[in-house]
DNA sequence: CCATAATCGGAGGATATTCCTCCGTTTGAT
DNA sequence: ATCAAACGGAGGAATATCCTCCGATTATGG
């Protein structure tokens, strides 16, 4: 494959992955293209239809962070630390963009993947609970639950770097929720109310 | 104004917000008409044009929330479960809505709302705050970014009403997270992460 | 440096979606 | 019973999106 031609089409993909996150759904091929500064024709080439993009998007951003996830595990110590700092590079790898897309895909099966990234949580979250420092009740699905909270902008009409820097912020607060010695709430809350 | 045009411009409002909350934007109009099971004259005759009707929508919700957290401000004496119970009614009001469609809006100017909203915001927030039931680093914008992050349906292949819960509990987490006596992050992140 | 196969760009017609007017029919209020 | 008010939805206009096709451009091996 020429060189010109390989990163044309990591471009595109990357530039999917932006606008997935912007637009909150399938973006449109054309604004893909212009974004990526390729005609429309080089998209059609490297993806000849709407899933092949979608797909290879979803995998790349999958497999960048699952990989991320394995170096920490075997890199830090502290379960509860290496959760966070999961969360974190999943978020800036983009992983909203997989929650967006995985419900838009004929046949999202990937039975690699599905196995590391089933290992890599159990993993987090297992080390995580048993050293004590998340509560006990909180399973593989809370977690993935929580990251898809703050994995995503969301029209608040700030600035996106301003906003991904308070998405960290936040996340951190959140996952201060989560540790085991965490009071609860003070009062049940109103049983009416929900 | 007859009474089967007052409810049904209600519902037209109603499946409005509804519809932004699911589709994370502009929901296209026939939509909204069947949906709300009036036909699309009906909707166009109440409202001649897209921003009149996502105004409604937006005030509506707006209005609701505004009022119900007003009346927790005279009712709820303990500050961080007001600001809690706040957050969880607005969560159910459809407050997601309003962070959607505001940037959508032409010129969205209620002086009459903004003044309210403030006020009550800075009222719920100081009053957790000065409790020692919050930490003291928390603006008002904070709350509302966080309330953004549980206040709309993203995807994630959950029934509706599973997602809502999960919702809810999570808001709980995160809201534990607020409080002052919070531990904070065990360690610094790693400075190259972000 | 040349030859050439691979790649690129984007005009433009085909499709799909969304908009929104118009008018004959139905309904609520007095 | 009357009729002004409100309703429904068919269908043409406007817009957005898709995607093929081919002449122009570029990377690469010799």
């Amino acid at each position: 494959m020429r060189a010109d031609a390989q990163k044309n089409r990591q471009r595109l993909i990357d530039v999917a992955v932006e606008l997935v996150l912007e637009v909150g759904g399938e973006p449109a091929r054309d604004a893909i293209a212009q974004r990526a500064g390729v005609g429309i024709g080089t998209l059609y080439r490297h993806f000849p239809d709407q899933q092949s993009l979608l797909h290879a998007a979803t995998r790349h951003v999958l497999e960048k962070s699952i990989s991320a996830g394995e170096v920490l595990i075997g890199t830090v110590p502290d379960g509860a630390d290496a959760l966070r700092q999961y969360m974190h590079l999943a978020l800036d790898n983009g992983i909203g963009a997989v929650n967006i897309l995985h419900p838009l895909l004929e046949k999202p099966d990937w039975p690699d993947l599905r196995v590391r990234a089933a290992r890599l949580m159990k993993s987090l979250v297992g080390r995580a609970v048993r050293g004590g420092a998340l509560r006990d009740d909180l399973s593989e699905r809370d977690i993935v639950f929580g990251l898809t909270r703050f994995a995503r902008p969301l029209a608040v009409g700030l600035p996106p770097d301003e906003e991904r820097s308070l998405a960290h912020r936040h996340l951190d607060f959140y996952l201060d929720g989560l540790r085991a010695q965490s009071p609860g709430p003070q009062k049940p809350l109103l049983p009416d109310s929900r």
